[in-house]
DNA sequence: ATAGCTGCAAAAGCTTTGCACGGTA
DNA sequence: TACCGTGCAAAGCTTTTGCAGCTAT
C-alpha cells in the first residue's frame, strides 16, 4: 500500500508502466476504494480532479494495471453490468451481496478457507478431467443483515 | 433429463413456461451441449433447424429458462466476451481454463470440496462481515493437460 | 529522441426492448 | 379468446480501437 506519489512512481515502474497524472489519480482513487468500483465509478470519482480524463484512459489504464498485476478485474457478479476492479491483488475471496455489492473476504478467513480445499480432491480433478489446476477461488453469495 | 417432447413439455409447464417449438429446440440444443454455449453459439446450433428462430428470442428465452430455475446463466470466465450458459442447474463448480473454455466439475467432486468448507468459518464471516452466506461456490482455474 | 500515453470519437460486441403478429392453452 | 412468445429491428450499455498530439524517460 504505497502512500504517496514517490512510491507510485516507483511502484508503477517496478511494474513496467510510467507514471503520468492519470494512472496516480487512477490508482490512488481505486486503492482507496472498499467498493470494487466500475470503470464508470473510477470516472466519476476522478474526473473532477484538475485536468479531467476520459473513460476511455480509465479502461485503457486499468487493462494495463490488470495486465501487470496492479489490479484485478472481477467479472459482474450476474453475468450482465459492468465488471468490478479491485486494487487489492492478493487472492482473496469475495462475498456478492443481493443488492450487487461485492465485499472483501478477510484475507486470513479467504485463506484459512481455501487452505481446507483437500489436496487428494483437487489431484482427483486433474486426473479425471485432464488438466492442470491454477487456481482455486471460492465466491460467496449472501445478503446484508446490518447495515454497513 | 427429459428424453421426448413430452417431458420437455411437462418440465415447462412445471415451471410456468409454455412449449414451444423455439424453447423445445434451445433447451434441448442446451442440455446435450457439455461446452456450456454462448447465445451466439445455440443460434448456430439451432437456427438451421427448421423454421430457424433469431437471436434475440435465444436471449429472451434463456433469460426466461434462467428465471425459472431451468438453466443456469454463467457470468463470462474474465469478465468480457459473452456468458455462458448451463442447462446442469444443479449446484456444482466450473473450472475455467486458459483456452477459454468452461468445464463441469462432477457432482461429487463439487460436493466434497464444498463440504470441506469449515461452518465456523462461514460463521465467522457472517459475523464480521454483517452478511448472512446464501451460497458458497468455488471456481477454478487451469489448462489442459490432455487433449480433451 | 522515442516509445508510450492520452483524448476523443467512432466502432465493435453483447444484450435488451418495442411493437405487431402468430401460436398455445 | 386471451395471453404469452416470437421476430425483427432498433436502441442500450459496456468496452475496445484508430489516430493525432503530448509527455515521461
Amino acid at each position: 500500500m504505497p502512500e504517496g506519489r514517490t512510491d507510485l512512481r516507483t511502484l508503477f515502474r517496478e511494474h513496467g508502466l510510467r507514471c503520468t497524472r492519470q494512472r496516480e489519480q487512477i490508482y490512488t482513487a481505486l486503492a482507496a476504494s472498499t467498493s470494487h468500483p466500475t470503470a464508470e465509478e473510477l470516472h466519476v470519482a476522478v474526473k473532477d480532479a484538475d485536468g479531467g480524463l476520459s473513460l476511455a484512459t480509465i479502461y485503457n489504464t486499468l487493462d494495463a494495471f490488470s495486465e501487470r498485476g496492479l489490479c484485478r478485474r472481477l467479472p459482474a457478479p450476474n453475468g450482465s453490468g459492468p465488471c468490478r476492479f479491485d486494487a487489492d491483488v492478493d487472492h482473496h475471496a469475495h462475498i456478492v451481496l443481493d443488492d450487487g455489492r461485492v465485499l472483501d473476504l478477510p484475507h486470513d478467513l479467504s485463506r484459512r478457507i481455501e487452505t481446507e480445499v483437500p489436496q487428494t480432491v483437487l489431484d482427483e480433478i486433474e486426473r479425471r478431467l485432464g488438466v492442470r489446476i491454477d487456481r482455486v477461488s471460492l465466491q460467496l453469495s449472501g445478503r446484508a443483515t446490518r447495515n454497513t
